[in-house]
Parts: C-alpha cells; sequence; structure tokens
DNA sequence: TTTTTAAATGCAACTCGGTTGCAAATATAG
DNA sequence: CTATATTTGCAACCGAGTTGCATTTAAAAA
C-alpha cells in the first residue's frame, strides 16, 4: 500500500527512529505513543513504511515485530539483508553491519533469508 | 523438567515425528493428534521433549513454532545449529545440512542463531 | 498384587501481539 | 472553499500459546 499522505501521526512515528538508532518492537512502539497514535494505526503505518521501503522488519526469538531504518531499500525491494542482534540480558535488538553467506542449496531458490544471533 | 514417564501421549506424539522426516509445526501437531490428546498436553509434552534433546525447536517467518527431531543433541545443549528451510509455495519446512559460518561480532558473545531461508 | 503419591492430562478460561470493520476525521486535488 | 479519497480511532475480534486446578495414571513402595 505505502504512504500516501504525509500526516501528523507518521511524523511521530518517524521521529522514534530518528532518535533511536536501534531497532524498535512493534509492541514498545504501540506503548510509547499510546498518548498520540491509536494502536491500530501505529500497526498499519509500520506495515505501509515497510512496503514504501523506509523500513525493515523481522523477528525475535520470541516471534514480536521489529522495525528499523533501512539503508538503501526502495519500494520494489529490500536490499539490506543482514543479521540481527539481540541481547540476552536487556532484550534489545539492532542490526549487524556484517555479511552472511548462505550457501547454495540443491533444487532451492532461495528468496529471503532471517538471521538472528 | 523433561520427560519423567513413558506415557501413551508421548508415545502418539513421538510416532508423528517418525512418519514424517520434516519439521512439524506445533499447531500442525495439535490439530492431527486432536482426537488423541489435548491441546496444552501437545505443547507440554513439546516442551519437554525440547528440553531433554530429543526435538529442537525455531519459529518459522509467521513467528509460530515448528519441531524437528534432533541429531545428538543431549539434555545439557543443543548443538545442532543449522538453517531452516521454509518453502515458499507451500510453508513446509526442514532442516538443511549445512553449515553456515557467522563472523565474529566485536564486543558480543554469540549464545544462539537462528536461520531461516 | 495392592496401595501410595507424584507426575501427566484435560478442560476452561485466559493472555497478548496483532488484525478487521466501520464510522468519523483530515489531508490534498480541483 | 469544497469534494473526495486516505487516515485515524474505537471496539471487537483472532489465534497461537499459557495457566490454574481438579482428575487420571504411571510407577515406586509396601
Amino acid at each position: 500500500m505505502g504512504i500516501i499522505r504525509k500526516t501528523q501521526a507518521a511524523d511521530v512515528l518517524l521521529d522514534e527512529f530518528n532518535k533511536d538508532s536501534n531497532a524498535i518492537s512493534a509492541i514498545e512502539l504501540v506503548k510509547r505513543l499510546s498518548t498520540k497514535i491509536n494502536k491500530t494505526t501505529v500497526y498499519r503505518l509500520l506495515d505501509k513504511l515497510e512496503d514504501d521501503g523506509v523500513l525493515h522488519y523481522f523477528l525475535d526469538s520470541n516471534g514480536i515485530k521489529w522495525f528499523a531504518k533501512c539503508m538503501g531499500c526502495s519500494k520494489s525491494e529490500h536490499l539490506d539483508v543482514h543479521p540481527h542482534f539481540q541481547c540476552t540480558d536487556c532484550g534489545s535488538v539492532n542490526c549487524l553491519e556484517v555479511k552472511v553467506t548462505i550457501p547454495e542449496i540443491p533444487n532451492r531458490k532461495v528468496i529471503n533469508t532471517h538471521i538472528l544471533v
């Protein structure tokens, strides 16, 4: 779908990603913004921003969604396949600037890869 | 916690893993065994078998749990860190007999790795 | 074998991250 | 300024997984 209008809610949400360079979980965002933006709207904005190549998302070891800013992605495809690191002490997650090579797999075409360490 | 008694339910559940060498999702198991074993029991058995090093589990791209038989794991630790492959057509998942090398990460100790392709 | 007792099970109700339908609000083209 | 399509908020919902508790059952003890 993607973002079409510059709305107040979208600005507020993007601000969170500008002041915090780590990844942020959807739940955390919903909590932080609960006085300003409705939960449903937060989830919808995140989806749209992901569609637009502004954010990328991934799941942590508990299956919950985290979002982080993209570097050089476009509306048509998400390029940055990089591992994500979750701290076992504090639970925080961030992107790793590291390349991981996935071996070729016989008879399979790899479309997408998720790596969480 | 781990399995302590040889119960009928545990036998039935393990049978599913013997007749199907792929990974099986918890939901699928609950469905398949719904006439024989209660949902709660299925989840509890899966947890125990994981504790015992009989099964290992991981989350797919939707954040749902899949279980598969372990190869050479023990009660004390799960050794087999291997990638899992999920088919984008049919959704089925299986283990890949492939080694993936995760690069060292400065200031971080990697305890666990999840790779889904 | 029978009794004892701790572990395993079933059920119902619950949790919680995320989604949906719909009416009201709001950004933007004309 | 008006018209109209996109966004938003609200409330209700969904579904994978969990919890509390009473009942059943495996297996140790007698």
